[in-house]
DNA sequence: CTCCACGAGTTTATCGATAAAAAGAGCAAC
DNA sequence: GTTGCTCTTTTTATCGATAAACTCGTGGAG
């Protein structure tokens, strides 16, 4: 069983009676190969179950096939569900994903962009975390890169985004029309006027004013990590402020879902007392109690329109177009954390 | 900017003047290269930012120092939290995880374990879902591959497994030493005396008998997909289904999860008249309200395990040792689903 | 003074594929 | 009968790195 070494495409060109070339220019779908010596190459191929080589094909190519998603953690579903969707539209694509995760963390995130595995992959989808964008644009980057989310919005790369402001402000009038009055906001980041905070913040206060509500300071929680457990003491800080709210626009469902376990701890009812919305309507929002209004952003939308666009830049070569910024479509799927009298 | 190709060693050895051999020595860390030669050689490699091509060294050496992880699907986070653990393990091991989503589809995971991409890994974890042991045996697998987790117990193969029937076991117990004694079963598989499944039943018969509480089939609920909707529906069958019950063991969390959500829907009250145990201890365990008792199989050991003898295997090139089967330990997350009267 | 060992490099071959150039065979046209 | 022109196949070069064989001074032993 000792690992016959696997055959080439001179194995091949040896048993079909022919050139290392001639089996090549078949594999490759080239034209002028008579009929009968297609056959007798087939034929070795089956026989010796030859397969080529890519890591061959790669150094003498220079391509690879395959897009690098640099995502920061598959624990968070977000993420998770995220790169399940890239990982398909890619393979709709014919090119195959290698996940990098970098944990949100500088370093690992620079080398994501300039390590050895970057020239294992013809372009990177990259999820910035912790990166801005003067620090990415010093980077001199030569190869094809998408941005994907929110972090970096005004930079000089292609960029896939959500729909920030328009979905935070849709979530934002459904819990308005449901009849809330004091809307509080949880996920904001002190000083950034851009990237996704900012927007949805922007968003809400937008909601807010259209329907002639004041905004007010001390129902938007400060919480940059967006995380679950960082969701269930931002609605712990809320709550022990005093400060009456009867409903919490959440900057992502992860926030969401732990305000939502800590509200329900505190023995408040969900949606009776306090109703919530979250954001990026990952699965964890269908199946919590009770089930979670979250926007959605169309993942899988968003995802095909990433990999499309990194691959268009692939195929450019160094022919750099013009910068593209794609804002994916959204929608509100309204779940029982926002049921009541409309 | 018009991606200026990157520096070969040929390029590093005309600067420095040497020949491009001299380059790769040092590169390789071999002896006999003067001092002031060295400095030379770094000085151009500095000078040209060059980074050794991997495409060219994987053909030349006829390794990667990659790894193929084979899983079902990331949105599951049972599998999403797993990867994590596996690529921060071969992290540490000086390996990289190149992941693929088999989506549990059969030819999805043969393609892994044959497909093009097999060869770009030096060896493959894999996490079987619709594949058994038989057709496993026969795809004559000539590289390295461990099996981690439990759907194909019994194979030639290497194999990284959870402590399925102690684990079970030990949450079974938990749920009767706090005085329940109709202890519900989720996640049975018809047709299966191995497996993940059949195993945790078999804890679970175990503990019941330990407690001199008799088994009863209809309190034992069919689900294979151990997904949070099957668990929703697989809950909601059996309150349809008028058999009393106090408590109830899922085979993992996201079942857990989902018959939670249907508990909590039809007004029960958990724990108070419902407990509810689960299992892999997922971040979702710990969030959902009220939070859920489960088996905690110690993901990181188990990746990390997974991962040393998928590198011994790997080193020891053609000369299989003995097949190893490693199970991992096990503790008990005890959480508010299982509050209660002790 | 010759021979051999040794340190420090250089040349050459190789991994498995693809591309470009070259070569033969067969046939029509002048 | 030679030239010219397809059509098919072979030869040769190349991608970037590594391994093995080879070269060339130098110094020590005999």
């Amino acid at each position: 069983m000792a690992a016959t070494k696997a055959s080439t495409i001179y194995d091949v060109a040896k048993v079909a009676g022919v050139s290392h070339q001639t089996v090549s220019r078949l594999l490759r779908g080239h034209a002028g190969i008579r009929e009968e010596t297609r056959a007798r190459v087939l034929d070795a191929i089956e026989q010796l179950d030859y397969r080529p080589n890519i890591t061959a094909r790669n150094l003498r190519n220079g391509n690879t096939g395959m897009i690098a998603l640099a995502i920061p953690d598959l624990r968070q579903p977000y993420f998770a569900e995220l790169a399940q969707s890239v990982i398909g539209a890619a393979r709709a694509a014919g090119l195959t994903v290698f996940v990098e995760t970098t944990d949100g963390n500088p370093e690992r995130e620079l080398s994501v962009l300039g390590g050895a595995q970057s020239q294992l992959v013809d372009g990177v989808l990259y999820i910035p975390k912790s990166i801005d964008a003067d620090i990415l644009t010093a980077q001199n980057i030569d190869f094809p890169i998408v941005l994907l989310g929110d972090r970096i919005l005004n930079s000089q790369f292609d960029h896939v985004t959500l729909p920030n402001l328009e979905g935070a402000k849709a979530a934002t009038q459904h819990l308005i029309s449901r009849g809330r009055k004091q809307v509080a906001f949880i996920g904001a980041e002190p000083d950034t006027d851009f990237g996704a905070a900012a927007l949805r913040l922007r968003g809400y206060r937008d909601a807010l004013e259209a329907a002639g509500i004041a905004y007010r300071q001390e129902l938007v929680i400060f919480d940059s990590e967006w995380e679950r457990h960082s969701g269930a003491s931002s609605m712990k800080s809320l709550l022990d402020s005093g400060v009456p709210f009867d409903s919490v626009f959440c900057c992502n469902d992860a926030l969401a879902i732990g305000a939502l376990r800590t509200l329900l701890s505190a023995g408040l009812r969900v949606p009776d007392d306090v109703a919530i919305v979250g954001f990026d309507d990952t699965e964890d929002a269908r199946f919590s109690f009770p089930s979670l209004t979250s926007v959605s952003p169309g993942r899988d939308e968003l995802a095909r329109a990433a990999v499309g666009l990194l691959q268009r830049r692939i195929e450019e070569g160094g022919a750099r177009g013009e910068r593209e910024e794609i804002v994916s479509g959204y929608s509100l799927a309204i779940r029982e954390s926002t049921a009541g009298a409309s």
